[in-house]
RNA sequence: GCCUCUGUGGUGGAAUGGUAGACGCGGCGGAUUCAAAAUCCGCUUCCGCAAGGAGUGCCGGUUCGAGUCCGGCCAGAGGCACCA
């Protein structure tokens, strides 16, 4: 009698025996012997307190990596933990007077719940969180050592702020002008603030991201851009007349093109640029210029427009080559004053803003780069600047010379003048990371009146967060506090102040991997890292991998990590989004897909019978209603089948639709697999037969094997489960032939072994039902057989001129003559070549023959 | 504007330069059933009765052979954006 597959049975029965023996904790270097090490992460969670489908897909593509390294005879580290603090809890705190602590680890139980269902092999006892006072005592401790080493430093200066948040962001944090979480239009202001010295890596960080070939090259491309290395030159133009006070020296300006010095035809300064910010304090002109560009901002439909604003200073400095001639310096919106030095030389030919500026100020334009093949009396700048390829002209001593050329002279003779030198940019700015919140890792730096910002003493941390804080009044709590701020100052012992604003939370998640890998024993460390294998949403391509490979570098640098090169994520995968279809009811609410349904072909409210109009295709999120509760779907189908379906339907880099259908023919599928288990007799089996038939299915099952592992090995894991569907098909076909028992109990218990790392419960219970040896989940990979995998006759196809005519069956290894005249003998090609003068035959071993005719 | 990626049936998508459309979803047909659900089996790129022809966004090239390589376009997605 066949039964059923019950997942709700099964599944909580098989991970109740995987935690009883401890399957999934990390052995020892030691026990690990010469296994070799496969570290395995996902991105953490932040624990909102609800899992989503996108955790499933994530956490879901680890574990097939995972469970596929630990079936391969890898020792390997798959560990979890909660990227814990940030403003989801002080927003909780805020609007329902909840403690941010006591919200985020309910949070956490209730998410570690969800998590265990789905049945992830996962190391618990590594686990962490990372407002965990262990843990952030130990960042406070990276702080401190960063600091002596001269990589944190406290500066004032502009920042991006949140009105609405009531802090600073990164500028990592601002998209489109807006705060990242907020979505408010950040302003501008001048605070002092803890900054992260990334730009002295920035050199390494650009190097480094071009070699990490197991990185996708769109996010290699993502940080290259984001550093942005510029190479030019900095070099002073010295005023004609009397230089203002203070600005004797001249005017520093940055270029990346000294090949166009002779085309220059004007200066300009930012207009916060500290020579600007001077004279504006004796006019009123340039006070109101001034104010006019501050109020543009940096909005997206500001700079859309990006309308050419400029004040004529009356300043005049000298050309560097050019005897007696001078050029105006303007004040110029388009100058930004946290780039180079606040100041450029235009020239207008050859760039497309200074050719706007130039037309709208009437300044001058002249042409130095001739592009090829063009008559010098011919060549005219209109409105649009020359920026391609070309020889210079127009340029005394470096007339004639090919723009690489020109650059490389200009320097030279500018450093010869001693006027400047040869210089690189970044537009990697250092990394402001004080944030003026509660729920985040204090500071650990101690203001007093005599001695300055004193850091805390080592044996003091961790500088523990207070309890009891009030969120009634708007800005930082730490600062209302009535006592956690008053200490004593550690030098001199006066009374003092605590640094109350907290690290932003990016810095929690720049160094987590290395906790996990050192949790148990801090020599692990050395021993795990790098991770192997990081899987993660792209939109951590900038931030969060930046920050990481910054700091692993600073680390190694405070002697905490040895890595080679430096890097922390040796493999990097970037999965694509869950997505759903959308539903809008006829007055234009957004509908969820439980409240609506298909009738008759056209989508209708479920309780009302009203139309509904089905939308675009989105990520899922609680705004468009799109969600999809994993719970619900663990509940009603298994934790294996959401895994799966998630998995089987898009390559992994890309979305992935969330569809009904497609879950129920997940859940068919188990079904499916299970039945092929149910109708076998019980064990022991015999030994596959020697006869066609059971070699056949042997065949098919070997080659499916090797075909599923390099298909997980490659990350194509819908590949994968196309391949395990095509078996159990043939599997299925095999049950309704005699004589093929030893076969095909031999093909289900690879194929249990195949389907460990997606269905891993099911796989468990087909493992039992056959008589497997203890748990599936610590078997082996099964090995295909070499002889197995190879075939005596092959099928070739046969094509005439390029075109598919017939196919003929040979011995693999015939030869190339008889293989040519059985292609020639088939009919279907007898009738294309007849008649007709075959040019020459094309015979590809194993491929194709290819007849060519006249 | 610059950079990156992606364009294949009704649909998600397969194809080391070698039989395009594997596998899933959907659809159609059949078996089983009193009937249904479930399950199982088959068919399913387009045109054509067929022989055959066409076909991987468009135009061209390399090749015996191109979805795949090269050049030029078009469209969509993502990233950056007054970065000198």
């Amino acid at each position: 009698m066949a039964t059923r597959y019950d997942p709700q049975a099964a599944e909580p029965r098989w991970r109740d025996a995987w935690a009883e023996t401890d399957l999934f904790r990390t052995k020892t270097p030691a026990e690990a012997g010469d296994a070799p090490k496969a570290y395995v992460l996902e991105m953490f969670p932040y624990p909102s307190g609800r899992l989503h489908m996108g955790h499933v897909r994530n956490y879901a593509m680890g574990d097939v990596v995972a469970r596929h390294r630990r079936a391969k005879g890898y020792n390997v580290l798959h560990p979890m933990g909660w990227d814990a603090f940030g403003l989801p809890a002080e927003n909780a705190a805020m609007e329902r007077g909840i403690d941010p602590g006591k919200w985020t680890y309910a949070n956490i139980d209730a998410m570690r719940a969800q998590f265990r269902k789905l049945g992830l092999s996962l190391d618990w006892s590594r686990e962490f969180a990372t407002c965990d006072p262990d843990y952030y005592g130990a960042q406070q401790a990276l702080f401190l050592k960063f600091l002596e080493k001269g990589l944190v430093y406290r500066k004032a200066s502009k920042v991006n702020w949140d009105p609405v948040d009531n802090t600073v962001l990164a500028n990592e944090q601002v998209i489109d002008g807006r705060g990242w979480r907020s979505g408010a239009v950040v302003e501008q202001r001048e605070l002092t603030q803890w900054f992260f010295r990334i730009t002295a890596y920035a050199d390494d960080l650009l190097t480094e991201v071009q070699k990490l070939e197991r990185w996708p090259e769109k996010v290699r491309t993502m940080q290259a851009n984001w550093i942005g290395k510029s190479e030019g030159l900095q070099m002073t133009f010295h005023f004609a007349g009397p230089a203002p006070a203070g600005f004797e020296a001249g005017i520093d300006v940055f270029t990346t093109r000294p090949d166009t010095l002779f085309g220059a035809s004007f200066v300009a300064l930012s207009p916060d640029h500290p020579l600007v910010v001077q004279m504006a304090e004796k006019s009123e002109e340039l006070k109101a210029f001034r104010a006019k560009c501050a109020q543009i901002g940096t909005s997206e439909e500001a700079i859309e427009k990006a309308e050419k604003l400029g004040l004529d200073t009356g300043l005049t400095v000298a050309h560097p080559f050019i005897e007696g001639a001078t050029l105006p310096v303007w004040v110029a919106n388009f100058v930004l004053m946290g780039y180079g030095t606040g100041a450029i030389f235009g020239c207008p030919a050859h760039d497309q803003r200074d050719i706007e500026f130039a037309r709208k100020f009437g300044l001058s334009v002249t042409p130095v780069v001739l592009p090829p093949d063009t008559d010098p009396a011919e060549f005219r700048v209109d409105d649009k600047a020359y920026t391609g390829p070309g020889r210079i002209f127009n340029s005394g001593f470096l007339d004639g010379l090919a723009i690489d050329e020109a650059k490389r002279v200009a320097i030279a003779r500018i450093e010869a003048a001693g006027q400047g030198k040869g210089a690189i940019n970044y537009r990697l700015r250092d990394w402001g990371f004080s944030r003026q919140r509660y729920w985040g890792c204090p500071i650990p730096i101690i203001y007093c009146d005599d001695c300055g910002a004193v850091p805390a003493p080592m044996d003091s941390l961790p500088v523990r967060l207070p309890e009891n804080v009030s969120f009634e009044k708007p800005g930082n709590p730490l600062e209302h506090h009535p006592t956690w701020k008053n200490v004593d100052c550690p030098k001199c012992g006066k009374a003092a102040r605590r640094e109350t604003d907290t690290l932003d939370t990016f810095v929690d998640s720049s160094w987590y991997y290395a906790r996990f890998a050192s949790i148990r024993d801090p020599a692990e460390r050395a021993y795990w890292l790098p991770v192997d294998q990081y899987i993660g949403g792209v939109e951590h391509a900038v931030l969060h991998l930046l920050y990481s490979r910054a700091f692993a570098r600073a680390m190694r640098d405070v002697g905490e990590l040895d890595l080679p090169a430096g890097e922390p994520f040796a493999g990097l995968f970037t999965q694509g989004m869950v997505t759903h279809e959308t539903y809008k009811s006829a007055d234009g609410k957004w509908l969820e897909p439980d409240a609506v349904e298909k009738r008759d072909g056209a989508w209708v409210e479920t309780a009302t019978g009203a139309p509904v109009e089905a939308g675009a295709i989105e990520k899922m999120s609680k705004s468009k209603k799109n969600t999809v509760d994993p719970d619900g779907i663990v509940a009603t189908y298994g934790a294996d089948v959401a895994r799966w379906f998630m998995l089987s339907d898009s390559p992994p880099e890309r979305d992935v639709e969330w569809t009904q259908s497609g879950v129920e023919g997940a859940g068919r599928f188990a079904q499916r697999v299970w039945s092929l288990a149910d109708s076998l007799s019980d064990a022991p089996y015999p030994a596959p037969g020697e006869d066609a038939a059971s070699l056949d299915l042997r065949r098919v099952s070997h080659r499916a094997a090797k075909a599923i592992d390099k298909a997980i090995e490659d990350f194509r894991f819908n590949s994968a489960i196309a391949s395990i569907y095509e078996w159990v098909n043939a599997l299925k076909k095999a049950e309704q032939s005699d004589g093929l028992l030893g076969a095909r109990a031999e093909a289900i218990s690879m194929l249990a072994r195949c389907l460990t790392p997606f269905m891993p419960h099911l796989a468990e219970s087909v493992w039992e039902r056959i008589g497997g040896k203890g748990l599936v989940s610590a078997a082996a990979w099964p090995e295909a057989e070499a002889a197995l995998i190879t075939d005596d006759t092959i099928t070739l196809a046969v094509q005439v001129n390029g075109k598919r005519r017939g196919e003929i069956s040979v011995a693999k290894d015939l030869g190339n003559d008889a293989v040519e005249a059985a292609a020639k003998a088939l009919p279907e090609v007898e009738a294309f070549i007849a008649g007709k003068d075959v040019k020459k035959t094309i015979v590809v071993p194993g491929r194709i023959v290819n007849i060519v005719v006249a």
